[in-house]
DNA sequence: CCTACCGATCGGTAGG
DNA sequence: CCTACCGATCGGTAGG
């Protein structure tokens, strides 16, 4: 019994994933959504307590596994550029195994009502410190020529974030290869 | 009279930019808009044919603006790297001066139904091409090393993207600066 | 440009 | 998990 009930949540988040990132959160109903999985709308609230909270659940779960990536890194002693390398790696990994989801994270976040909004922008802002506070410390060991640390951050960012539009699960280019690519043309960039 | 009617609709399409950019084509309801401009919503009908043709002017004039900022540039002679720099710079340019409207070209197109959406991303295919051509010429001149173009050409887009969330008219990075550093790391880049 | 209104659809609940 | 339903809001129209 239990695990059929978690299976039905986990397929709801999936269809919601795969619908939220196609058309949008707003235009994403829950009847629509309902009729993906297979049950009436009014079912759906077995599940979750209403719409907003699957975004909720989905751009926190991915901010989780953002964070988790670069844990490791920061305490990591070595070159800054070899550490920026590894965390662009690893980024781009998280973005690749979720293809959907983080699609939403990136896009439908600004439907989230408060206090999750508020609470979702730090958690991001405190997530590009990370990366900002490489480039600093690359730039301050001359691996880096000095570059503008904001627009270098963007960049990185923005750069990282067209993965999910250029991942294909079953196309050519593996996550592996976009990472390496990807990495490579930042890490030159900054030099 | 027909100055009246002009200016109505320049506002219209200037509310609807900013509500589409800040809350997403399908969140911003005609009756929002209309507030917005300070009349009622059914008046609106009498200076649009309905909402997504709104959308639809704004994905469209922005497709234009980016065409007219390459235009002159595919038939000039010398490097690609000179070219590209200028097309990078071009196309910041474009979106620094429609920072709204160009967010809602990035974002919102999806919303668009057929046949515009099959023509949006032709499109937006068409001028990509633009781009990958500069860099496979680029390539065989040997001013750029021997990239992934189809990555390269996705980590540009996705890097200029950026700017409309990195330029803000009264801040202190200017257009120019943005454009200049982002082709910096993208010319670099590719070396 | 407005008042008055339409049919459709929305997120969500009651009660079983 | 379903049927039946709620109040609210949607895009859009008629008619002036």
């Amino acid at each position: 019994m239990a695990e059929l009930v978690i299976d039905r949540k986990k397929q709801i988040r999936q269809a919601a994933q795969n619908m939220f990132r196609s058309k949008g959160y707003g235009a994403s109903s829950m009847r629509d959504l309902a009729k993906e999985v297979g049950i009436e709308a009014a079912s759906l609230y077995n599940h979750v307590s209403n719409k907003e909270e699957i975004l909720k659940d989905i751009c926190f779960q991915i901010a989780d596994e953002f964070f988790e990536s670069i844990k490791d890194i920061e305490q990591t002693k070595g070159k800054a550029k070899q550490k920026l390398e590894k965390a662009i790696e690893n980024h781009v990994m998280v973005i690749a195994k979720n293809i959907d989801a983080s699609s939403v994270f990136f896009h439908e976040w600004k439907h989230l009502s408060e206090p999750d909004l508020t609470e979702f922008k730090q958690l991001r802002k405190q997530y590009e410190k990370s990366f900002l506070s490489l480039i600093e410390e690359g730039i301050t060991q001359k691996q880096f020529r000095d570059a503008n640390v904001k627009i270098a951050v963007f960049t990185i960012f923005s750069a990282l974030n067209a993965t999910y539009d250029l991942y294909k699960p079953n196309g050519k280019l593996t996550a592996k290869t976009i990472a390496k690519e990807l990495s490579n043309i930042i890490i030159n960039g900054l030099k």
